[in-house]
DNA sequence: TGCCAATAGATGTTTCTACATTAAATGTAT
DNA sequence: ATACATTTAATGTAGAAACATCTATTGGCA
């Protein structure tokens, strides 16, 4: 359905308004369609970008503030979100030695099979978007690139 | 920058992959800009989102359940945003006369005058998406409608 | 009419977020 | 070496979101 119709706006102000308007609607979307693999494993999303990152160290500790650095929302608190992931034991929390005041995070055995589970449906979200094709995918994500450039303008 | 680079990703299973997450990421990176506007005027974004509604009224009273259809994030709890809009008296809420369970909602003149302050500063968001071309705009909301177009395949 | 399901919105509760503050460890300049 | 700013993470707190439940009203139908 056309954001027009869903939001029942039939108007913009300019197809720059549209496409904001269209990016936050379309996000949240997606969102709350993954969000429903991730109840049913009680886990949240930010949760699950914490856990990819992890075993993204693939088995090298990281520590929470590069966490933060590589997540999608980086207005998390990582400290808590690591604490869930703790009592859950889907993480282990080490201290480092080199600097006493950061703290190591590694993923645990239970954490990668929880992934392992997640993955598919995860997945299966993703290959739902080859209703457009690679290049558009490709062209869209750099077009979005694109768009956080100017940060930093008047 | 890049979505690779933000987030310290190299790799991505696939284009739609990097798009999902490029989505969410920039989504969130616009929600934060935005709501930096929003702050100084004692506001959030789905208070201001409940606010253009009510704009788009042009004077016609709305149902709560109407506002909530045609918001963003259908998931909001539109009867306490309502509330906080009344407290601030940039909304007044009125029973429903043909049906009683209904409530009637309008924005009251300190209500556009709110809003007649935000807009410059949304609408310089959104001029930022000048980067890129009307038609490249129009052609990612054509897209992202298309994406989720498949909701409810298999 | 009387009964029951459906609808509209309000409210309760738990969890999460945003933001500020605190505490400990480290780096740096004198 | 000492003092002070900086960094790193944890914690405190108010408010918001997510989700279920409740209340009032309406609609349908036996």
């Amino acid at each position: 359905m056309s954001i027009e119709t869903d939001i029942k706006q039939k108007k913009f102000r300019s197809p720059f308004q549209k496409l904001a308007l269209n990016l936050v609607y379309t996000t949240k979307w997606l969102e709350y369609k993954q969000l429903e693999s991730f109840k049913e494993h009680d886990i949240t999303p930010q949760q699950y970008n914490v856990l990819r990152i992890l075993r993204g160290q693939q088995g090298n500790p990281i520590k929470v503030g590069d966490i933060t650095e590589r997540m999608l929302d980086k207005s998390s608190n990582t400290s808590r979100l690591v604490d869930k992931l703790l009592a859950k034991n889907l993480a282990k929390r080490t201290s480092c030695e080199s600097d006493r005041r950061a703290v190591d995070v590694v993923i645990t055995e239970e954490g990668l099979e929880l992934l392992k589970v997640l993955d598919p449906f995860i997945e299966d979200w993703e290959n739902r978007f080859n209703i457009i094709s690679e290049a558009e995918a490709e062209q869209i994500s750099a077009l979005l690139d694109k768009l956080r450039e100017n940060e930093n303008q008047a």
